[in-house]
DNA sequence: GTTGGGCCTTCCCGTTGGTGGAAGGTCAAG
DNA sequence: CTTGACCTTCCACCAACGGGAAGGCCCAAC
């Protein structure tokens, strides 16, 4: 398989695979002419690195987990670790944007949208943080 | 005042101050020996840099929502636009790490984390994915 | 006067996870 | 033989800074 072929299946851009390819997460032969001679074995791996990007993983996190994959002799408290350590940082990130979200919706719907100058939008950032104290 | 006061009073790091004016988000005055000369109004510029980037504002959004800060004739509407599409864009993260969530969250209690090797986790990464039917 | 410490300056590299493009080699069809 | 679709490497770029080096400035203490 050339590098066309393994993108279309794994639905990777060619360019992230060869990226793969130069961190070290893949290490695909190569033919005669240079190209690069894929595997089934490579395309699992690259079908397994985007399902857990696509879950959020980071790369490292990614690498982590394709070692225990191809460890046997892993526990699989190793990998829940890695899990929910990301499970962790997501909820952390939703929160951010939570409270983030409720400000800036408040906000929008205090701003008139139309053509005079006055906002609320404008005032908020310009104004010292007022604590919001909502009982 | 020097960097260091206007980063204490601004609470934004002196790297950042000084990237803030490489990208030409300030342009603080100069003293003789070449320090930074920063007026009351460069302060009042960064701090609402600093709320606009707590919520999450990109750095572009920030030079618009300066520019009609300091632009007497605007229209609220402009200002409301901005901050609805940044809106939108947080929902939309927020949907999409939802859905990490969701998935790692069922992934995570099904997987014992034990010292035995099987693992849900990984078998659902190494698997095809299948599809989440939602009630 | 000079030494020390705490400021300040610019400059360049590193981060994360790739994406875009240029310059050039390879291969199969017509 | 040429064309076009592949493939290769290399270099530059994105956000939004942070780390650290090398050097200048300033003020107080000795």
């Amino acid at each position: 398989m050339n590098i066309g072929d393994v993108s279309k299946r794994s639905g990777l851009p060619a360019k992230t695979i060869r990226y793969y390819e130069d961190i070290g997460l893949i290490t695909p032969r190569r033919s005669a002419n240079g190209y690069r001679a894929f595997q089934d074995q490579d395309l699992h791996k690259l079908a397994f690195i985007g399902r857990a990007r696509a879950l959020g993983f980071g790369i490292e996190d990614c690498r982590g987990l394709l070692r225990l994959y191809e460890d046997t002799e892993r526990s699989s408290a190793e990998v829940k670790q890695i899990a929910k350590q990301h499970l962790a940082e997501i909820d952390r990130k939703v929160a951010e944007l939570t409270a983030m979200r409720n400000t800036l919706t408040r906000l929008v719907h205090a701003c008139a949208g139309d053509d005079r100058p006055d906002c609320p939008i404008l005032a908020d950032l310009s104004a010292p943080p007022h604590v919001e104290i909502e009982p």
